[in-house]
DNA sequence: CCTATTTATATGCGTTTGCATCTATTGTAG
DNA sequence: CTACAATAGATGCAAACGCATATAAATAGG
């Protein structure tokens, strides 16, 4: 429990620091999650179909691959299949056949998926900057952000590396 | 992608801070999620399950009730409710009701459970002490308890409130 | 006390998920 | 060119999920 600026004076102290962090990490996520769920806008669509919207609405050319999206979002192959199937039948998103690969699928938004995407977000952005700000200064952000992001990019790197090595 | 260290300039930039900062630790905790799901052991056993045996594990009298259980694991109420179900079918938690609230129950591990959440513990530990301190240092891992904490904390309390607000 | 409300958990039911597996296409050797 | 492995998605199916709602116990009001 305390403030440790400096590296931990055992060993068992230090495999603490890590194990905590992380677990310390998931219950904010789980906590914050939680309160983001309760958004009634939130409610004409499921949080993991706005994160497939919301992937869609970021990418640069408009349209993302199966396998692209599956890497952003936490879901099986196969969920993710069925979700973009239901996605389409309700019109927030198009399919097309990458050129080049008659295997690959391209999903982009729609018009309206992508006004679904918008209003939604807009509200979700909202409710983000109260539970954040009212938790931590612009500091304190900078730095979750930048730890955050290392370890996300760290994470990525030894999974797309564990894939290489197996070969 | 400025390391602002000082309060953002405009609106937009302080803005896309909070937002930013949560879409960071939420693809954090995804990319990490999805390494430590691949590790073997965690095949014995779900990642959710595994999290309801680890909070009985850590809870000083060895019983928790339902609602607190639901507090802590990102699930709707019956889901945990079945879940429990299912974990004393297989012998690994057992059930006894409150004393005192003939409506509660109370949940332990069993004998069985405990040491699966120990074996499964253990390894558990070391994946996620490897992909943590590959990531950051010890100073960095502090700083993130810290704040991942302090946000937590918040977000915790803002539920509270809500609910008492709405009596 | 007796009824009305709230709280704690369970259950019915349609939907979504993951695992294993299948199909179609591409890449790689021989 | 043919055969075989690898890759991208789709599909069958059982298990797990969330929502709405039911049950049961505790609490509040009259």
């Amino acid at each position: 429990m305390s403030p440790a600026t400096n590296p931990p004076t055992t060993p068992a102290a230090h495999r603490r620091l890590a194990t905590d962090a992380w677990e310390s990490l998931f219950r904010a996520q789980v906590a914050v999650a939680r309160q983001l769920h309760k958004e009634p806008a939130l409610r004409r669509i499921g949080e993991r179909e706005y994160d497939v919207l919301y992937n869609l609405s970021r990418c640069p050319s408009g349209w993302l691959r199966m396998n692209e999206l599956n890497e952003h979002v936490l879901l099986s192959q196969p969920s993710i299949s069925r979700m973009v199937e239901r996605l389409e039948s309700r019109g927030l998103v198009r399919r097309k056949t990458a050129d080049g690969d008659k295997r690959g699928v391209l999903i982009g938004l729609t018009e309206a998926g992508a006004a679904l995407q918008r209003d939604v977000g807009r509200t979700h952005v909202v409710n983000i900057m109260q539970l954040m700000e009212d938790a931590l200064d612009d500091d304190e952000l900078a730095t979750l952000l930048a730890l955050t992001t290392k370890l996300r990019e760290s994470a990525t790197m030894k999974a797309d590396m564990g894939a290489a090595a197996v070969r």
